[in-house]
DNA sequence: TCAGTTCATATAGCATTGCTATAGGTGCTA
DNA sequence: TAGCACCTATAGCAATGCTATATGAACTGA
């Protein structure tokens, strides 16, 4: 019954803990099961991770990773707004693959404790946006959009979740996706009349110019007229009148 | 510190229950804590719940039945499209006021023990769009509209929520929002050029007499006619050429 | 009126939980 | 060998969810 007799024993706690809570069902996971699965007394558990909330912490930050990994698997396609989608899809199968670890991470988030997770999601998904925006392809800031679409994505995926595996139609997934990619795009539907973005094109260039300026850190500005620049391209970029 | 003395017991477990859940910042509310401040001893719980778990359903369903009124209480404006703007920002508003509430609600859902709450939130915007199906504003099903602009809403919420009260933005909200009525709806956006809606106009009409019949239950066809008739109708209305 | 029945609550305690005070190895450097 | 830092084990505490059993109250039917 004990696990991988050869690893230290942090590793062996921690995949055994990762391990039960996979396999748990939602049921609450007792550190004695963890500790007798890694074949480890209690107060090694302890020494280790201070806590069983530590512990958990641990096994969240390593699924993270492992979500960050398949995040930035895949090359760039060139396009980066169907590189939106594939991070899209890529988030809810993890949820999928992963439910318990995925309610861990984002089901249970509270302002005191979790957040960071949401921040770095939200950051690499915001990285992605900005080469859209660069390339004059967005309705809105890049970050508010990361924010946006990853909120819709959170929320589709614990409906996913929450529904029986049998009848689990990732149409929905699919459907909120686009619709929410169509909403912070500035490119016309495909069926649409070109040029037609409901947006004013001056607002797509504010914020294209803008991405653009935060990525290449241009020379021809002093710093404090940069930062009025900016400021000035923010409320252009951010009007209502748009 | 005993609660209300004169109520019966079950209603002050309940409320003691609700109380506590609400006060505790995500720390676990123990039994002893509810039933001390119920001012009653553990069995009772146990008679009148069968289980902790028990209790903090019914603490639940109670807090559903809340949501529920503030969804139905204002009246309908005329506008359904509008009226959905309402329920959602109903929906985070129930969501930021009980957090811990809605976190046990819509933050924990797994397939075994919740998706009937998510059933009946679904089942109450679907309502409300039936009636935007039926004036023909709706590019998509009901229902598929119902449980897309849900899964966001309850995302937008959780991040929210996640979020500390101070630097809290609403605009998140009303973004994703927007964009996922936009997405659905198949009214032109607020400038952009009139009957240019990304569907074609056979596929709304479609979905506004599917959902006219749905309502009506018209007796000019036989019940066969009529199924026969209704699956034409879903196919050209959920038609990928449209 | 009173035994019988049902419902509701209390006393006391069990098994399990997260966690720790203390002590005992290990392997290294001097 | 002694000293030291690191890691682990023995044993046990307080708090938790829950229950076996008993007591009270309220109603029913004769």
């Amino acid at each position: 019954m004990s696990l991988d007799g050869q690893l230290p024993p942090k590793m062996r706690l921690l995949r055994a803990a990762a391990e039960l809570l996979a396999n748990s069902g939602g049921a609450p996971v007792s550190t004695r099961q963890i500790t007798q699965l890694a074949g480890v007394t209690a107060p090694t558990l302890y020494h280790h991770f201070g806590d069983k909330e530590g512990l958990f912490d641990a096994v969240v930050a390593a699924g993270f990773e492992e979500y960050v990994a398949g995040e930035r698997d895949f090359a760039p396609s060139g396009q980066p707004l169907e590189d939106i989608r594939r991070m899209w899809d890529n988030h809810v199968q993890f949820g999928l693959n992963q439910p318990e670890l995925y309610l861990v991470m984002f089901g249970n988030i509270r302002p005191e404790s979790r957040p960071a997770i949401v921040a770095d999601a939200e950051a690499l998904m915001e990285e992605m946006l900005n080469k859209a925006a660069v390339a004059g392809q967005l309705n809105v800031q890049p970050r508010e959009a990361a924010r946006s679409i990853l909120a819709a994505n959170v929320g589709v995926t614990l409906m996913l979740i929450a529904e029986p595996a049998s009848d689990r139609n990732l149409e929905l997934s699919t459907m909120t996706r686009d619709a929410m990619i169509f909403a912070v795009s500035a490119e016309p539907a495909p069926g649409a009349a070109p040029g037609d973005t409901g947006k004013s094109s001056v607002v797509v260039a504010a914020i294209a110019l803008n991405a653009a300026l935060q990525a290449s850190h241009s020379d021809q500005l002093s710093s404090s007229e940069l930062k009025l620049f900016l400021e000035w391209l923010h409320r252009i970029s951010t009007s209502p009148a748009g």
